[in-house]
DNA sequence: TTCTGTTATGTTATTTTATAACGGACTCAA
DNA sequence: TTGAGTCCGTTATAAAATAACATAACAGAA
């Protein structure tokens, strides 16, 4: 079972980071904590989010222009990652939902739709700021 | 009833725009478009784009930087305006669906999240592309 | 081994997207 | 008539992403 490919030495830094994260990060945010490492230009970091993200270890927020680590265990099942992001503390909360999937594929097959992929990005106040405030 | 407020020139302007484009439009690509019109400088542009999102005239589409005009009705009722975007042809489809608002509205309340806004973009090919191809 | 295709790398420059900071003009009500 | 609010326009800049190019590392075929 070797689809478990290596991960290269800035594909695994950047996933560290991101691992290591609590917030999402921009790509500049990322290049800046690895500086230490050698790393110095954006594109070094895009390439390894790319990779990162087309083998599922990464997702992209498109609506923070920002990364985060995979957290789902079954977001490859399930295909669908969902987020909810939080604007007080900036934490993005990764969920998968199968009626949600299911929903947007019947919309997609009942419109002759190819999907390739989809974002599902919720913004507002988690629980525990709610509670904060 | 005079929650029709009127749109100011440049708000009128690069609605028609919008309404006028196939595809979304990025603001640089408004902007383009209105340089006869006496727009300059982008900020004219986001400005009257946040103006209108404001009002439920446009959406921002985010995984594509770009804006288009609502086309849906009930995108205020519903609350949650969901769109499917061609790759090959650029077009973007808004439509709106009560189970899958309701879902997401779900997952909310069970955590405690207060959502303010979701973005749900499907992202693949059309079915007019899908024949064609 | 040596050649060759593929993948990853690094660097510079540039493009694309978005906002900050400022001041002026206009409306409307006090 | 003045002062708050809103819209306007300008310049400059920040933030996010990619183009273009050259090199290195390595696996497998000849």
């Amino acid at each position: 079972m070797s689809s478990q490919k290596m991960l290269t030495r800035n594909q695994f830094l950047v996933l560290d980071v991101l691992k290591e994260g609590e917030k999402p990060l921009s790509a500049y945010d990322i290049l800046d904590r690895l500086r230490g490492e050698g790393l110095r230009a954006p594109l070094q970091i895009y390439r390894a989010l790319s990779a990162l993200i087309g083998r599922g270890h990464a997702h992209r927020l498109e609506s923070l222009n920002a990364f985060v680590a995979c957290a789902g265990k079954e977001c490859h099942k399930s295909g669908l990652a969902a987020f909810a992001i939080c604007e007080a503390c900036g934490q993005a909360n990764e969920f998968s939902d199968f009626v949600l999937r299911q929903r947007l594929e019947g919309w997609a097959e009942r419109e002759g739709f190819r999907t390739s992929h989809s974002v599902v990005e919720m913004h507002g106040t988690c629980g525990a700021c709610v509670i904060r405030s």
